[in-house]
DNA sequence: GGGGTGATCATACTATGCAAACTTCACTTC
DNA sequence: GAAGTGAAGTTTGCATAGTATGATCACCCC
């Protein structure tokens, strides 16, 4: 017998995918910062036509992580001290009461996905997988998702990208990696426990923490 | 002798010129929401190809304008109510404390833009332009401007262009020109006058009233 | 006549190719 | 030798066109 997928099986397209991976390559800092970006390139080493290439460039370019000069290509956005403060104030203003309001609401399903999320998190960070920033959004964001409307969704997902970015290019995972996986745990069993005032408190305390590792490392 | 010009003159693409057009489109409920976005019939009607067409439209998609189905096309996103509380939350939590501190850090060159903001917005409402929804997202984007990152100044439009469709769609113009205009004079004053405090309770019951008087729209 | 099956049509998605624009660099002129 | 000029070489941006996929409908079997 067929089994039923629980992960919808949809097609995705070409550009797609593409976003998604020249995403990754720009948080891990594999593309210098202001350094162009050309299409045929691109296109050449994927085995493509530049068609698909544009269009997750332009979906980046939304996204702000490349900026577009007309006739002139894209480039790498350059990382500021000025947009990481931005990024960060911004999180401290949203997020910590979102995941408040996410704990408030949260069904069993909710609580599973967001233990699941947690756990191949920890499981990414022991194996040193380089891909463990998505699984930091994705547990941050399952904290987010019970309560939280599509816009907010969307706008923590660009700001907690651009953090990554941030956090992946100024500082040594492994210094952060085992502090933020006691964080995680503690924001974990409070947020479970469905304590507002108290889960607020500790996201806060979550991301101003970040910050401060931030800001030292930018000296 | 040739004279200088201010504002930078660079040749804007085709898929960018469409970009503006169509969010001004649906912006306006010219596009029916649920309504699917044939891609042959824009280009077609303006006379391009597909290209900067779909350029167009994902960009939209990184804006939540119109959503994309694989292999099935862009849709304009239903509105709801969910949506519109969830906007006008988060423009609640950000937008006036910006408005504060772009007051705070403002110069005399600051204060110069967005006065002209200002009397270009009163003078699209007295002609009843029907883009002035544009001209109000400019103003309020002036007065946060002086001292926001650029991730606030997007986080921002994207949340203004949303909540603008909502006013646009749910609430007659004439109804509440009148009074925003009077809330936008009082807002100036006290912007210019740099009083924090006063500036940020008064922004935040400007957007409180549009949010009530959207409830009201919306039953 | 209802449910399943296959052909036809419409549309999205991407490859190829081309013209316009920008960059680079050799050359000329002062 | 420095500055200005023009041609060659890249690269972007878009049009054309082909392929693949999903939708629609006629047809068949029960």
């Amino acid at each position: 017998m067929i089994t039923p997928q629980k992960t919808r099986l949809v097609s995705r397209s070409i550009s797609d995918q593409l976003y998604d991976v020249l995403r990754e390559q720009i948080l891990n800092g594999e593309v210098g910062e202001g350094e162009p970006i050309r299409q045929d390139g691109i296109a050449a080493a994927f085995e493509i036509s530049k068609i698909p290439v544009r269009e997750a460039l332009v979906r980046l370019q939304q996204d702000g992580l490349v900026s577009l000069h007309p006739k002139r290509g894209f480039f790498v956005t350059p990382l500021t001290r000025k947009e990481a403060e931005d990024v960060f104030h911004l999180r401290l203003l949203i997020e910590p009461e979102a995941t408040a309001r996410g704990a408030q609401s949260a069904t069993e399903e909710d609580a599973k996905k967001a233990q699941a999320c947690l756990e191949e998190l920890e499981s990414a960070v022991a194996r040193q997988d380089p891909r463990r920033g998505v699984y930091n959004r994705l547990f941050h964001l399952a904290l987010v998702e019970p309560a939280a409307g599509p816009t907010t969704i969307h706008v923590l997902t660009l700001l907690n990208v651009t953090a990554d970015r941030y956090v992946r290019f100024h500082m040594h995972m492994q210094d952060i990696d085992t502090r933020a996986n006691q964080e995680h745990r503690e924001l974990m069993a409070c947020w479970l426990a469905g304590n507002k005032r108290e889960i607020e408190k500790l996201m806060r305390k979550h991301i101003q923490t970040t910050l401060d590792d931030l800001r030292g490392a930018l000296k």
